[in-house]
DNA sequence: GGCTTTTTCATGCGAGTGCATGGTAACGGT
DNA sequence: ACCGTTACCATGCACTCGCATGAAAAAGCC
């Protein structure tokens, strides 16, 4: 019985096709001939790997959170001793659409997003993977309070959630041009600024 | 010549049923015919006050700009005596999705947020909208630093910002259920206890 | 090499799309 | 009362969509 083929890098291969077409062309574009021709393959491919066009789009969905995470586990690891507040600043500059890549992440997020609050299922998707990260990031202000590199009086619960959605907010501006990715980047370390106990010379 | 309707509101009125089509079966599904229907009209009187569909939309982005400003101006006059922590209170509620037509708006607006990425126009128009909240946001911060009603050290061109984005960022998580309005809520109260002095008793 | 299984493709189909067209009803001015 | 403008509607058309079908190509196993 051969088997050639790695069925789940294909439809990962399948799903990049998609972000491509959501990111030049957008959400509601997005056909299954548009996607087998991004990906240089035929319709008839595109179907057998995914029996139905919402399943694609599911799984391109649950690829892109493991795009982003792989994005965030590599800039994270890519600093050299860094202290909490790199760390925290270098994945919330991940989650910023600064770059094509993170654009297209961004892209391709606000889309499912926006196609969530009429399909119960990217909701519970996107539920699963933000709630994910929310709870990282209080996970690691809550360190960060524990050591004692926070400001007197500044709640670790009140304040990972609050980047975070700091975070959420500056995306879509930064995509309709209304803000730029420096002027984000300062507000986030203004923001830093206010919670983190200044270093150490 | 007669003219006995009134095309202005006969386009907001068919912006209304966009918003209604938008709001439960999704931006990709609006369609001539949904909108027609939703709006108890024939197919060829929607073509009839909307060349096309694309100016339709975009005439339907503008009315939502002006509902949300009215929802805002009436949140605001409603308040007796308020102070300016109240007023920004006010009007950062009004732009989250707490109660029907807030959620209606706010999917309606992630949609546009998502089509803007690939139609510019759509993006001007955001900027536009929301750019002149912000400009008034900062303009109501800097009042408020003004009257000394701002901690020491607050600076009101970070925090108009930071509150206005931390909201937009709320949008999203709610709409998708990973967070309640009264999370929400609570999160903004938090954001204005560490900007504002206590008030004198 | 033959044969089965896997993988890929081309094509067809019904449904739905945006838009164009021609026709019809309603109203205002004279 | 009549007529022209206005508002509205039903229908047709070319097109694209997701999906189903059947066949061709590729590749391992005997």
């Amino acid at each position: 019985m051969p088997k050639q083929v790695d069925h789940e890098q294909r439809r990962r291969l399948l799903a990049e096709a998609v972000f491509a077409v959501i990111g030049t062309q957008g959400f509601e574009a997005v056909s299954l001939r548009d996607v087998a021709e991004q990906a240089g393959v035929s319709m008839g491919t595109v179907q057998y790997y995914f029996p139905t066009k919402r399943q694609m789009l599911s799984f391109a969905l649950a690829h892109m959170r493991e795009r982003v995470l792989a994005r965030l586990q590599g800039a994270v690891t890519a600093l050299r001793e860094p202290t909490r507040r790199d760390l925290i600043r270098a994945a919330t500059a991940v989650m910023l659409p600064v770059d094509a890549a993170g654009r297209e992440e961004a892209c391709v997020n606000i889309a499912f997003f926006s196609a969530a609050t009429v399909t119960p299922a990217y909701a519970e998707q996107l539920r699963d993977g933000y709630g994910r990260i929310l709870t990282v990031s209080v996970a690691s202000f809550r360190e960060a309070s524990r050591l004692g590199e926070l400001r007197d009086g500044v709640d670790p619960d009140v304040e990972a959630p609050a980047l975070y959605f700091l975070t959420q907010g500056l995306v879509g501006p930064i995509l309709v041009g209304l803000y730029r990715p420096d002027e984000a980047l300062a507000l986030v370390d203004a923001q830093l600024d206010r919670v983190f106990r200044p270093a150490p010379p």
